[in-house]
DNA sequence: CTGGACCTTCCAGTGCAGGGGAAGGTCAAG
DNA sequence: CTTGACCTTCCCCTGCACTGGAAGGTCCAG
């Protein structure tokens, strides 16, 4: 199979498995004789594993350490719970901190429901910010 | 007042006031003779205002938005109140997508909480994935 | 045998907010 | 007169996940 319909299989782009090769997250594909990538039609469920990773809020860069300790032979569980931990922690402090960002910019923004330009000082850009 | 003295009065540094300058943030500085950049201390109350648009989440795109119609001489508390509405609704959105993801990692490292090696098919890479 | 669809590599850029560091000029103190 | 702190411009680098485009090779149908 080639890389077009790989693309189109796994719902992608062959610029983007190009990228995923140069990053390790897929093999280097098998060559035809002039030079075509070659894929197995299981490649598929390798990209899809990385989209499921990215779904899962893990970046490129995890997803290729999953991927290189099944690669090694190993189950990739306890790095995977790993993580799924460390993300979830991560996830947990954006929240709050976005959190506390809204009503930070709520109460701005209840300050700033009735402008009065007029009792604008010169010296300051904006009373409301 | 020089660069370096008026960066630590800001709680910032050098580099950054160069950039706020390149970026229309700051008007061009006057210059000594010798090409030093020069400020009056007022100009600390402007970068403070970067910093709390800042705060406020908003891009260094949008605070130069409201300082260029401050520095026009009118009063820009309607585009103020627009971009925090805006904001506001990024934020919401933004908050939302990340509590359906922490539901769904949530999720998933509840199922690898026993993560069972064995029980991996060899054609898959992580049952919990 | 030609056109068009597909493929190859390589280089470069996107957005955001700066940071690093080179090569050189300036200024005050000792 | 020199040292060291500060300043200048200049260009490249960061992270993340791609995307765009140029220049050229391959393959198949008509």
């Amino acid at each position: 199979m080639r890389i077009g319909e790989l693309a189109e299989r796994a719902g992608t782009t062959a610029k983007t498995l190009r990228f995923y090769e140069e990053q390790g997250l897929l093999p280097p594909a098998e060559r035809t004789p002039s030079g075509y990538r070659d894929y197995a039609p299981e490649t598929a469920a390798r990209i899809d594993f990385v989209h499921r990773g990215q779904a899962a809020g893990l970046t490129l860069a995890q997803i290729r350490q999953i991927l290189d300790i099944r690669d090694d032979g190993a189950a990739p569980c306890e790095h995977v719970r790993d993580l799924l931990d460390a993300r979830l922690a991560e996830i947990e402090q954006q929240i709050a901190q976005l959190t506390a960002l809204r009503d930070t910019i709520t109460e701005l923004r209840r300050d700033a429901a009735h402008p009065e330009p007029a009792t604008c000082s010169p010296d300051q850009v904006c009373r409301y910010l």
